[in-house]
DNA sequence: TTTCGGATATTAATTTTTCTGATAGAGGGT
DNA sequence: ACCCTCTATCAGAAAAATTAATATCCGAAA
């Protein structure tokens, strides 16, 4: 007989690529997936995967019956979500960030959120995109924000905000403290950039490229924090996402300047599991975020045109 | 945690009214379906159904939830069918016919049917409409064919066909063959109907009723082919779909005349359980069926031309 | 070709879940 | 109150899922 652990296990192979990782996100042994697998074609009569030795490739079939159970499984946590939890905001929300909102929207979000929800068990988990990415797609998160992206199997991305980027060093080094910034006009940067790993080193190696802004050095440095440190103590600049920069705006610590000519704007975006619902608690928890977030933004361009 | 045996079962009990019932249908013991609804509402943390002595009454949840499922139910259906037998037509169909059906379209139907799906094994049940509804209900059949009427839950229905329904006597004894008749000019009838638990009583009733048609004598006969081989051999009237009569168009046995002013017509509807979906054999056939009558009445439809 | 690494399949024993049959209990209708 | 019908509960039996160990398969590299 067919039953949902089937399904389930069929959707966790397809995405994970592999029965092995599959039963490692189920929490389930790799010979217990591989039964359900079996058993499913079976009464199928149809085959839905070919083994190959190095991991597993859907048939025709398989597409086709993946996607009805992604949709019957959704369809199954939104009948429950529904039920369960219609009325009391409650349990636990777990969701995933990178340190650009760690920093500085984070904090107001989570004021707001605990005053409305205060039964609600919140877990954040800082790391960067692929991380976090893959947290998602093995259901340890409800939802987490990243740059926007090359969908991945088995996950709906949302966008979430769009943002410019700014051109950040210590005070006093940039000129007119939030106005906009012509990069290839400037002397040859001294600039940190995350490693090649991090999504945002190709963007930023792009935009120089393409709009030939000259660089001097290059320092990779992979932590956020740490890189907005050494800014603050040094010569050199790094290009970062406004979002993370709203706490600066003062120019107590930072010249920060839009880049300009043509500005760059990266776009984030809220990645979840296609098979399930966000649970009302994760889903206010996601606009308020966005909320957030855009009065931030919002406050910064005021700020900007006073500038 | 949650399977689909619950929800089927509680789909079963929510359908049926009653725990015993739904066991029936599932072919288990209501000991078992107890147990199920249990583990559910459990796991589900609500209350699904009331249980009061006489029988279940869901509660708000339960209606809402039961929708989900039967949504789910059927996409899984839907999901099955693409995949398995989305090539050959094979299997097997069950489906139910009343009397009105299987004397006249019924074998040509199959006649065509047979000659395109050689390998499909056809099981046809005849029976009145409350009989069929039951059986389309529990899952023993695929469809069936009934009159037009108020929706049961669980059951979607799709107007098969919309006929005339015509006056019938033996021969020679209404006037002019296939022409309109209006009954409330005719003298008091001896009429044979159905008796009152057949939907077409009381179709026929109020529409004698409303319409002013004297009624002299009635008498109560619930065998269709009792009631034409009566009708032939006396001075007995019946109302009866004209589906039914194609086969009698030549006049050699009866006088038949389509009601009039107004004229009456008569719905039969397609039933099957929402939950699944029809094999595309099943489908064929309803589809055969659907064409079958409407030529029938297409023919019909010449030949009062004619008359 | 041989061997190695990484992957899936198979198997039998074990654990867990489901199912059943008997029985108790609850709630109307008479 | 009594009866009748329905659901709940329980413990044993049956069935199914799960596991750990092991076999097998496949491709790549030596």
């Amino acid at each position: 007989m067919r039953s949902l652990k089937q399904i389930r296990s069929f959707v966790a192979v397809f995405e994970e690529g592999s029965f092995t990782a599959a039963a490692q996100r189920e929490g389930a042994t790799q010979s217990g997936i591989s039964q359900h697998i079996r058993h499913l074609e079976e009464s199928l009569g149809v085959e839905l995967l070919v083994r190959d030795g190095r991991g597993i490739i859907p048939t025709a079939h398989g597409e086709r019956y993946y996607g009805e159970c992604v949709a019957i499984l959704r369809r199954l946590d939104l009948a429950e979500a529904e039920i369960g939890r219609a009325s009391a905001l409650g349990g636990e929300v777990r969701i995933g960030l990178m340190p650009t909102f760690t920093r500085a929207v984070l904090a107001p979000t989570l004021d707001r959120f605990i005053a409305v929800a205060p039964t609600v068990e919140m877990r954040v988990t800082e790391a960067y995109s692929g991380v976090l990415t893959d947290l998602v797609r093995k259901g340890e998160l409800d939802f987490a924000v990243v740059p926007g992206f090359q969908g991945a199997v088995g996950l709906s991305t949302t966008l979430l905000i769009r943002d410019r980027e700014m051109l950040v060093a210590s005070k006093n080094r940039l000129g007119q403290h939030l106005t906009p910034i012509s990069l290839k006009d400037m002397d040859p940067l001294k600039i940190v950039v995350p490693g090649p790993q991090n999504t945002r080193r190709r963007t930023i190696e792009t935009y120089c490229a393409s709009h030939g802004v000259a660089i001097e050095r290059r320092l990779q440095l992979d932590a956020m924090m740490g890189t907005l440190d050494f800014v603050a103590s040094s010569e050199w600049v790094a290009i970062l996402p406004g979002v993370m920069m709203v706490n600066d705006l003062d120019g107590a610590r930072f010249d920060i300047r839009p880049l300009d000519q043509p500005a760059l704007y990266s776009d984030f975006v809220l990645i979840e599991p296609t098979r399930r619902v966000l649970s009302p608690a994760a889903a206010l928890f996601a606009s308020m975020l966005r909320e957030t977030t855009e009065q931030t933004i919002t406050i910064r361009q005021a700020r900007m045109r006073e500038a």
